[in-house]
Formats: C-alpha cells, structure tokens, sequence
RNA sequence: GGAGCUGUAGUGUAGCGGUUAACACGCCGGCCUGUCAAGCCGGAGAUCGCGGGUUCAAUUCCCGUCAGCUCCGCCA
C-alpha cells in the first residue's frame, strides 16, 4: 500500500471526454472492476463524478502493470495517465466516457480490500438487513448519490423559495419537555435533575407557535422530529419535517403559497409542471367518494352509496344492512368484467381481511348479469342499480354492505389493489389534493373523552365554536391535509391564538386547569402577551422525496434509516450502556425475565 | 401487542424424510495484449438462523425463538 504523496487529483473520472485527448490527469477512485488480459489490464474506475477506463500496458511501465495485476474491486487508487481516445473499433457506447480511457502512467495503490460481504454493483439484490450492516458499500452506488444530490437540491430549493418569501429558518431546541397527547416521546433523562427528563421533539409545534409570538411573522425549518412508535415503510422514528409557520394569514394565503413552492420545487428538480391551484375536499366529501381522508386521485372507481337505493330491494342482505343504520357502497371497476372468478374470490378474501362481512359482485355481460346475488333483485331493481353506478357491458360492480366506518376504508383499499393489479395509477403523474374541515374533535371510546383530531392547538372554525359545549362532534377544524397519491405529504392548521379559546379546548379535551397550567402554561402565558393570529404547515420531507423519487419506502431516501424494529444494524444502537453512565443518570434498570437485546 | 412472508457457502438462488447439499456470481491459483457482466482451466468455501420435538433417520415435518420485510393496532 501506498500514501497519495505528491499527486493531487486534476480530474473527476466521469468528467473526463474527447477534449481532454492529450491531457495528463491524475484522478483517484475505487476500482469498480478489473479486467486482466494477462497482456493489457483494464481497470473501471469510479468516483463520485462517474466511471472512466483506465489501461494498464506493460509497453508503459512494468511497475505499474505489475502493481496492476495485484488490485480487486474496490480498491481505492491514483492513477496518473494521459488521455486517448479509444482504438476504432473499442469504443463503449453504454458508457459515458466511452470513446476515451485513460493511459496510466503511474499507479498508487492507496487502499486495498479484505473479501466484502456485497460488492456495489450486486446490491440491488442483496438482502436489505446486510445492506444496511454495511450500509457504505450499499451507499457506493451512483444510485444514491442521485438520491442525495436531489435531497440536497430540494432542501436548497425550498430554502432558496421561502428566503424570497420573507421566512427566517431559525433551529428550535432538541432537548424539551415531553407534553400529553400525540406520540410516545424519546425520552433523555437530565443528569442535573434526578429524575427529570427532556423530551425529543415530535415536532417543533410550540416552539415555532412562540416565535410568532415574539413576531417573527415567517419562520420554517428542516426540523427532526421523533416519535417512538412502530415503523412502516413510510414511517421512520426519526424524520425530517419542513416545518413552517405565518402570522397574519388565512387558509387560502397558506394554500397559495405551499402550491407556489411545491410548483417551484417538482420544475426545478424533477423539471415536473404542477398544476395550481390543487383541487380541495372537504373532509367529509373525501370520505364520501374515496373512503379515506387521503386518497389517491390519480386513479378513478369513486364511491357510489346505493343505500337508499337498495333499502326496500328484494335482497335482504342489502336491505337489512340499510335498516339496521348500515350503508350500501360500491365502486364501478371500467372493464373489469374480464376478471376471473379467481380474481373476483381474491378480491372477496381482501375485502374479509380489511373487516367487511363479504364483497358483493355483479359482472355485467351484454345481456345478463353474473352474480351469485342477481337472482335476488327483480329486473328493474338490478336495471336501478346499474344506472346508479353508470354501469357499462363489460364494467364489474363490487358492493360492500356494512357499517359506513368498516364500508368506507373496505371500499377505499379494493380501489387501491384493483389499481395496482390494473396499473391505473402512473408513477410518474403527481396529484395533489388538499382535504379540509376536518373535525375538531373525535370521542376516544377508551379513554371516555373527547380528543383531538389534528392537535390541541388547532382553531375551530369562528362559526362552529358556539357548538364547542353543546355538539363537539360538529366542530369543523382550521385544519388540512396534503395529500400527493394518497400519501400524507403535509398538515397544518390555523392556531389557536387567544388564550381564553385555547384553555376552552384543553377543558374540552380533558386536560384538567392545573395540568393545562403546568405542561403548557408557558403557552398560555404567551397567548396572553399579544399572539397575533397565525397558522402553518409541515411536510414529512423524506415522504416527499421518496414519493418524488417513486421509491416503495422512506429508507432508500435517508442515509442512515433504522430496520422496523427499531435499531440501527450500522451501529448496533440502541445499546447497553456502563452501570457508571447509568448510575450518573440516576436509572436503574427492571430486572426482566428475559431481556431483548438487539443483535 | 397481532397477522403474513422470508432465513441453505461471501452474495443470490435450487433442493429434498436417507444426496458427497447443487447452480450462478464472487473469492484464491494458473493461462491469456482490447476487454468493458472479458474468456479458458483448476481450487477453496455451508455446524442449511437458533433451540426443542416427531422419526431408525430432519436442511426437509411440527412447536418455539431470533432477525429482516409488509400490514393491522399505534403514529396529536
């Protein structure tokens, strides 16, 4: 092995071309593959630019060929060689740089490889636990480093975007106090204080309520968040969040400005055109024709509700549903009437799992219609039917009979999984949809009391507040949603900002006037030192870009992600620490029966 | 907390109640002056995730467990 001594790299390899022919270079890479021909070698270097060949010749120098013949893949090297343009005949036209290569004139080997668990190049067919063990080689892959670099370019887009807009992006503290409600909370016990322990953020929710307070008017951050509670695919502990916050706007100047920025970002990143204004639902509606308060808009199949329609029919399953407060809902699959009866007892296995009684078919032929339910509804109930839901020849109605809260998300994931197996969503079209009038509240049948849907911190409607009391149920929130194929890119609200309103809601919620006082006192304190009305915003950056990048989930798009139980297999983290730390820290540890270790 | 899928040389897979556990890539050695997924010849490399059970016999069947993934619960 050798030290880089005196060369200095002139070059990145995937920079190099036709016009450099002649040039001298010194570039410095991995060795992406070797190819000995006994005679001549050929060498595929890489470095974060891209990959150029270099040649090894015995005619240039028996050191260098013989230093050659000793380096394996992903060796890092110097090579110091001139540029030439490829023998006719053995130019790659796969590669970038191949009509050149480079002749090497001097090679230092600068480090060298035991045997690697993956090479770079096989990674996308390793299993994801030992990518992520070794995740610097999983890493080495220009597929990542595109990822990374349009990470960086959004970040900075959107920085750039909300600077001209007049935001300040200003840090919030890491280390505060756990408050109720939301998530599980990371706790750090506090050395100084026995007992006591900070809190990781969930977000920066108060902190960035209280720099509108101080009068910031217009605040964001890349803020990580935490929240201990179990992962998904979409769904990492710790997370990024684009954090931003306004005084003295509405609903619409919030609107406007997200859609001014999220147009801004997919043209100067994906080059992308994002239609504006995106289209709004109102919760409720959202509900209504999709089954889900996100929904993917890019694909059709909206929800028809026949229930008035069916509630005196001949079929009793249908009818009985609609008597006992029940709905009847069904979708119109557009050609689906070529599916097998495999597909369609498939579909019906789903709809089971997902909490529904049974799935309900109608395969409409030209003439007759196949259901093992047709013979139920007299001929004009069947023709009703099928007008209601604009049934076509060759269309497949699928109906769900059941309560609206199992109806509703049964119907909202049969058009999910007939999308996928239809192909109906493009992975390249992006559509946004803001759902909006969200309840305020939501009664907890657990904790017998009323909770918040958004947070606590959510205004209600000016309109609805006289219900506060009286119906909560009928309380709409300042809240939306941003929803980009029917994932949940962003949230926000319009805040609470007089104090009298805020511990009215605390009330409502449960929270008792001394605990109110004691966890969010330093809100309500503020509240009363001239808050001015303010709102905001937050979206899960790494969902956008893994949505942006049509990755399947948020790990490919974060450089260090943890598995689904949690643990970092890089690090090993979480880990046991010395008794001395914990002693410090004033913790002792339950003696437990069998204790999991991560390993 | 629950459901499902996966676990076999370094990697990816095949396999089967009794085999010398197979193949490809990689690795090691040799040959080779125009390859670019180089080629040819040879070689090493596996307590079949772990524990228990059934069986004359288990990598194979059963139970448990661990790990990874997907989903439900959870995620203001």
């Amino acid at each position: 092995m050798e030290t880089v001594g005196d060369l200095r790299r002139t070059h990145g390899c995937g920079e190099l071309c036709v016009d450099h022919i002649g040039e001298n270079v010194v570039l410095m890479g991995w060795v992406k593959r070797q190819r000995d021909h006994g005679g001549v070698i050929f060498f595929d270097l890489r470095d974060r630019t891209g990959i150029v060949q270099v040649v090894l010749s015995p005619d240039e120098s028996g050191d260098v060929f013989a230093k050659g013949e000793t380096a394996r893949a992903e060796y890092v090297v110097a090579v110091r060689g001139e540029v030439r343009r490829r023998p006719p005949g053995t130019e790659n036209p796969k590669m970038a740089t191949g009509e050149i290569e480079v002749v090497a004139k001097e090679l230092r080997i600068l480090n060298t490889v035991r045997s690697l668990p993956f090479y770079p190049d096989e990674a996308e067919s390793v299993d994801e636990a030992l990518r992520l063990r070794y995740r610097y080689l999983d890493l080495r892959r220009p597929k990542y480093w595109e990822i990374f670099a349009m990470r960086h370019r959004a970040a900075q887009e959107i920085r750039n975007f909300l600077t001209r807009k007049g935001f300040l992006e200003i840090e919030t503290p890491m280390l505060t106090r756990s408050t109720p409600e939301g998530a599980r909370d990371y706790l750090v016990p506090s050395r100084i204080y026995p007992g006591r322990f900070y809190a990781l953020p969930q977000s920066p929710q108060l902190f960035k309520q209280i720099l509108m307070v101080a009068g910031f008017e217009r605040y964001f951050q890349f803020a990580r968040c935490f929240r201990d509670e179990d992962l998904r695919a979409d769904r990492q502990p710790e997370f990024t969040q684009l954090d931003l916050e306004m005084s003295f706007i509405s609903e619409e100047e919030l609107f406007a400005l997200v859609e001014e920025m999220l147009a801004d970002l997919f043209s100067q990143v994906l080059e992308k055109n994002v239609k504006t204004p995106f289209p709004r639902l109102k919760y409720r509606e959202a509900l209504d024709r999709y089954g889900t308060d996100k929904p993917d808009t890019r694909i059709g199949m909206e929800i028809t509700n026949v229930s008035a329609l069916v509630a005196e029919s001949s079929c009793k399953i249908f009818a009985q549903t609609v008597q006992k407060g029940g709905v009847v809902k069904g979708i119109r699959v557009p050609e689906g009437a070529t599916f097998s009866r495999r597909v369609l007892d498939e579909l019906s296995r789903l709809a089971v799992d997902w909490g529904a009684r049974g799935l309900a078919w109608f395969v409409l032929g030209g003439e007759e219609v196949k259901s093992p339910l047709a013979k139920l509804f007299t001929a004009q109930e069947m023709e009703a039917l099928i007008t209601a839901m604009g049934g076509k020849p060759g269309d497949l109605l699928l109906f769900v009979a059941d309560k609206d809260e199992v109806a509703g998300p049964v119907l909202a994931n049969l058009r999910l999984e007939l999308a996928r197996r239809l192909q109906l969503a493009k992975p390249e079209d992006f559509s946004f949809v803001w759902i909006t009038e969200f309840p305020l509240l939501e009664y907890n049948e657990d904790e017998k009391r009323w909770e918040a849907v958004h947070h606590p911190f959510t205004a209600p409607y000016e309109e609805d507040i006289g219900f506060l009391e009286t119906a909560p149920e009928k309380v709409r929130a300042r809240a939306y949603d941003l929803i980009l194929n029917g994932t949940e890119i962003g949230g926000g609200s319009i805040r609470n900002y007089r104090r009298d309103l805020q511990e009215k809601i605390f009330r409502i919620i449960g929270l008792p006037e001394e605990e109110a006082q004691e966890k969010f006192g330093f809100l309500l304190e503020a509240l009363d030192c001239g808050a001015p009305p303010h709102g905001g915003i937050a979206f899960g950056f790494d969902r956008l870009l893994m949505l942006m990048l049509g990755r399947e989930t948020i790990r490919d798009v974060i450089a260090f992600p943890k598995t689904q139980s949690a643990t970092c297999l890089l690090t090993q983290a979480p880990a046991s620490v010395t008794p001395r730390q914990l002693e410090e820290l004033h913790i002792s540890i339950l003696e437990r029966a069998e204790q999991k270790s991560p390993r």
